[in-house]
DNA sequence: ATGGAGCTTCCAGTAGCTGGAAGGTCAAGA
DNA sequence: TCTTGACCTTCCAGCTACTGGAAGCTCCAT
């Protein structure tokens, strides 16, 4: 199939397959007489477990371990395990920091009359505060 | 004061400063004889109330609506409350979203033996999803 | 032969900085 | 006066992970 059916089928835009392609993410990919990219049920399967630990979050180097990781038949769970975790305690790292501008953007919302006059205590805290008190 | 100093004082690295005179969001500073800039206490000010809106997760052109409000004496803080509960509704849909990726995570790191055997739910999930189920 | 969908490569841009090179300025010390 | 070195200047490149678009080639149906 060409690379339309492969994005299609996927879920991974032919653009960004082509992008991992140039950044070594994914193989290069097999090519017709015409020069366009081939591809198979195996390599949709891969650019499938890419699309689902893209949207776990894993950074795209973290994906290229996974694949490794993935493709070795032998390799230890532990592994696997070891990068599930440290992923989920980045993922809990920024949400702290969304819930830390969230409290304090809520706090001063709160306080901030919101009419017509020009009082605000936001825009006063803002100016008012040196160092982010929020990450 | 030089750049050096004002950086100091607004916790905004010397960089970034220039950058962000560079994009406009702030004023061209003041220049001495030999072309150094020159900074005031007033544009420390600024230069803090930008950190701090960044720190809580405004954007550059938010900021500099937010500052176009800040120096609006007359304008109403009604304006103001409701870019900070845009900015709310955005920072909830962020952490609704990493709280997705951290709970189906969570699931399948608890599924995992996670010793020498290499079975890996963690690794089945990712090849055997079509689409993300976290976003 | 022709039209159009789909493919190719390459360049540029997105957000928000950050690092580094090459060189100018300034104040202190010998 | 000269030198040293910290600090400043501009400009270019690179970071993450794509995305849009231009110019041009391929393929298939009509």
């Amino acid at each position: 199939m060409n690379i339309g059916e492969a994005a299609e089928r996927s879920g991974v835009p032919a653009k960004t397959i082509r992008y991992y392609e140039s950044i070594g993410l994914i193989a290069p990919a097999e090519r017709s007489e015409g020069g366009y990219r081939v591809y198979d049920a195996r390599e949709v399967e891969t650019l499938r477990f890419v699309q689902r630990a893209r949207s776990l979050g894993f950074s795209i180097e973290q994906v290229s371990a996974l694949l490794a990781l993935w493709r070795d038949r032998g390799r230890a769970s532990a592994d696997v395990k070891a990068m599930a975790r440290g992923q989920v305690a980045a993922i809990d790292r920024k949400i702290a920091e969304l819930q830390g501008m969230r409290d304090t953007l809520e706090h001063l919302i709160e306080r901030c009359h919101g009419d017509h006059r020009p009082d605000c205590p936001i825009l006063e805290d803002l100016a008012g505060q040196g160092t982010g008190a929020a990450g």
